[in-house]
DNA sequence: TGACAATTACTGCTTAGGCAATATAATACA
DNA sequence: TGTATTATATTGCCTAAGCAGTAATTGTCA
């Protein structure tokens, strides 16, 4: 005995448990439809919502490729070939970093700037199309308890 | 005008929303998370989380290639081959549906059947992991938001 | 009834992510 | 200093999902 006295975490109960309406198939199946609604407002420009993901985090700080994998939880060899396609694209450029020749900057190019905005109101116009009927005060306890869940680690 | 009033449905400002933060990218978070930890919980049953995903939906009703497909937002070649591996496994039984010959009804096997509740109750404790610090009232909450953004269509 | 459309399941092709192995560079430390 | 360990990025291989096209069957309705 610690003396420390724990917390219930047995939100759910394993005998009773409903794993129709559980949050994990819950969150998989509104994440589901969050990125077609997200690929259909990006399809005019081009980029998938995947791609997206990578430059949000592009140009909001993120720098390299490890740091981008940390970030969304991807593995290093998928990430080197979605950089690629980005590079392609002409969105995003590679330059080794002088510091730690290991590491290859990563940040978006002028064109990639340019779009940027654009896209991001397509992210919000998305989001908001399966907000609808939800007050601000919702959507934002919804983002709280998410960022708990998050924070588990 | 219509003279119906209209709810407000502007909850992200595109000028001003924060894509680091916003429902989407957080969505996409925690679904990675729970999902590995699904895949952990389930590893030594040698079913990943996507294959349990399916057996829950034929437990709880599905009996039908089609019917999976609209359950889980799935492509119909995509499912055949799920069902193939699941078939390979001894889970899943397929049986042409003499009412529609274009149809093959799926049920799970007796061994289906047999592994089945431990694989819920492994589900329920990944679950629970990542709704650590949650109280049930709010992990009630966070189903019943889930469930609104998924009736918008 | 008969022609056309829709539904269901399947297959080939392409795309893309996870894992393992590798090369290079930085760090730790004996 | 020199050696082992760690970090970063890349590539090859395997697996799996999406898309397009197809065959069989059912539904629609003129």
């Amino acid at each position: 005995m610690t003396g420390i006295a724990e917390p219930k975490t047995e939100i759910y109960d394993p005998k009773t448990f409903d794993p129709k309406t559980g949050i994990g198939g819950l969150v998989a199946r509104v994440r589901v439809k969050l990125f077609e609604a997200l690929d259909e407002e990006l399809a005019p420009f081009d980029i998938t919502a995947a791609q997206y993901v990578i430059l949000v985090n592009l140009a909001t700080g993120v720098d390299s490729a490890s740091g981008l994998c940390k970030g969304v939880s991807y593995d290093p060899g998928a990430m080197t070939r979605m950089i690629d396609r980005l590079e392609r694209k002409g969105l995003v450029r590679r330059v080794r970093s002088p510091e730690d020749r290991r590491v290859v900057n990563l940040a978006l190019t002028e064109e990639g700037k340019a779009v940027y905005p654009k896209l991001v109101a397509s992210a919000a116009a998305a989001t908001n199309r399966r907000l609808r009927g939800f007050t601000k005060a919702e959507a934002q306890q919804l983002e709280r308890l998410l960022q708990r869940m998050l924070a588990n680690d």
